[in-house]
DNA sequence: ATTACTGCAAATACTTTGCATACCG
DNA sequence: CGGTATGCAAAGTATTTGCAGTAAT
């Protein structure tokens, strides 16, 4: 199964929701898939933009709402200042870390309701803080 | 009970915790205490600054993240661009209606973690969003 | 007098918008 | 050709910082 096929099955994947595969918008696909890291525009752009010199944020920025729009992914506020991207499986915990910033996904199941107090519930996110496993041990 | 036992309340309660109980510090927390709508700083500037016209948002910066250190207040990123705060109750789930904005209590049980996976838990977070009964009434 | 609180203005950081260019069917 | 994707620069918005003035102990 080499670089090609998998090209490929993205770009199928993209085109069965109705968005055209631009190369741009595989790249940032392959990466999302392939980087479950919660990555922030800045660190998708720092990654990308190593072997795509004209790959510009602004392009990230459309990616991103595009794909948000279509369910593709998950957009998380854990962060104070910065969106995170989370590449849609299936609904699962977050976990930030105070020290070193990081944010691990954690198995902890989630209330999924469809209503609450007669509130419509479409999406369901569970964030916690504290220090991680690692940062625990210095 | 008048206007200046509640006050003398409020001064207590952050002499209790180490605060300094300024003029400014007193409004904002009795506003916090009053309004339990999940305030922005801008909601709280544009309310307070009616009566205290010379109060600035630098000040409420200052103080809320003041009272965040302290843990009088919770920091909700509920929200995707601000921060909003939420006077320090018992642990609760917020709902965020994604039509008129409003960011609501609902009585959700939250798991209160001491550590999980190994990393120690010091904060969780519920977050719902969706369309909330006013809404879906129109 | 010393320390701490306040507030203006500037700086910073993330995101969006306007518009011209380039690409693709 | 015509519509869409891209990218630069500017604008917008939330928050932080530097610093000077003011109040409090």
């Amino acid at each position: 199964m080499g670089e090609e096929t998998s090209m490929n099955k993205l770009r199928e994947y993209l085109e069965k929701r109705g968005i055209q595969p631009s190369f741009h918008r595989l790249k940032i696909l392959e990466y999302l898939m392939t980087h479950r890291t919660h990555p922030t525009v800045e660190s998708i752009y720092k990654a990308l933009s190593k072997d795509i010199p004209t790959l510009s944020k602004t392009t990230i920025y459309n990616t991103l709402k595009l794909f948000l729009s279509k369910g593709i992914v998950w957009g998380l506020t854990i962060d104070e200042n910065e969106m995170r991207y989370d590449f849609n499986t299936e609904p699962h915990a977050h976990f930030k870390c105070v020290k070193c910033g990081r944010v691990l996904d954690v198995s902890l199941e989630l209330p999924l309701l469809e209503s609450i107090e007669g509130h419509k519930v479409m999406e369901t996110h569970l964030y916690l803080k504290g220090i991680c496993k690692d940062c625990l041990k210095r």
